[in-house]
DNA sequence: ACCTATTGATAATT
DNA sequence: TAATTATCAATAGGT
């Protein structure tokens, strides 16, 4: 349909792809409003280029949603539902992760530690002890920090003072 | 296109119009599967004739859901209703609830502590000493229990020694 | 972008 | 309906 046929395959230059997609891009759309017209027919074309950019044709008389309705009718297939289980699952999974969670902080803070073990206990304990112990050393070191930059305005304050008499 | 240019507008004789759809049908599939392969393009084409019946081109290398996925990233258009929102607000809502813990979490470690002032650095050793001593005594309790226990079990072997004997 | 030789699609006909 | 084919439309490669 040119100068020489082609091989329907991946165009390897990259512009000439680009000019192809771009002059075949408008021949689609253009064939997708004439069935749409000619026929009466409830077309949906959404393109994708290599770029990224989008280019539809949805019929006017109809819309994008009542052709995907239709779709899910007529061939079995679940669009938004299957969209909800993938959220669903989602949900799941980061609801468990969160029970988990949820439990770890209250055996930190020495709740329902009941139903743990011994050695779980003792697993505890070091832990608590570790952050602790780090906590601890934070504090003393904020401490420090403090003091030393009371000393300092408390200097800058006797030199003023004392420019000021 | 043929032995006649024709308008571009719906074609009146129904059974025309049936070939033709046929025909262009064809066509403008062809055209979908043209453009994809030789351009890389994602391309999703959903026909429904006047009779009722569909016809579709999706490319290979995605799925209708990916392509309504961008279609919505890149139209700003919603397809999924309400439904789909209520579920993305709740994961949004337990991901914030999971990151505040996995904070939360770290803090009770002793990790990621730089950032707290004095006063958060108080509370958390408060919650951490109050954690430490419950498990400590809950570790007591489980060492007095393992000791009674073990005394009981001593005395019924000496019973049950006894009874041998 | 535009041009045009050439291939491809299809309207009318059978 | 399906096949044929004359004709129109799309487009590949070149500018």
């Amino acid at each position: 349909m040119g100068r020489g046929k082609i091989e329907i395959k991946r165009i390897e230059n990259s512009s000439n792809r680009q000019v192809t997609y771009s002059k075949r891009k408008n021949g689609i759309l253009k064939k997708a409003k004439e069935i749409s017209v000619l026929c009466d027919a409830q077309v949906s074309l959404i393109l994708f280029g290599a770029s990224g950019k989008m280019h539809e044709y949805i019929s006017p008389s109809t819309t994008l949603i009542d052709i995907l309705d239709r779709y899910q009718r007529a061939s079995g297939k679940t669009l938004w539902d299957a969209k909800h289980e993938n959220l669903s699952n989602e949900i799941d999974r980061i609801k468990k992760e969160n029970d988990s969670m949820q439990i770890d902080l209250r055996h930190l803070k020495g709740e329902d530690i009941t139903s743990l073990n011994y050695k779980e206990l003792m697993a505890l304990e070091e832990s608590l002890e570790n952050g602790l112990t780090g906590v601890r050393d934070k504090k003393m070191e904020v401490h420090r920090m403090f003091k030393r930059n009371g000393k300092i305005l408390e200097d800058e304050n006797k030199e003023l003072n004392f420019l000021l008499q």
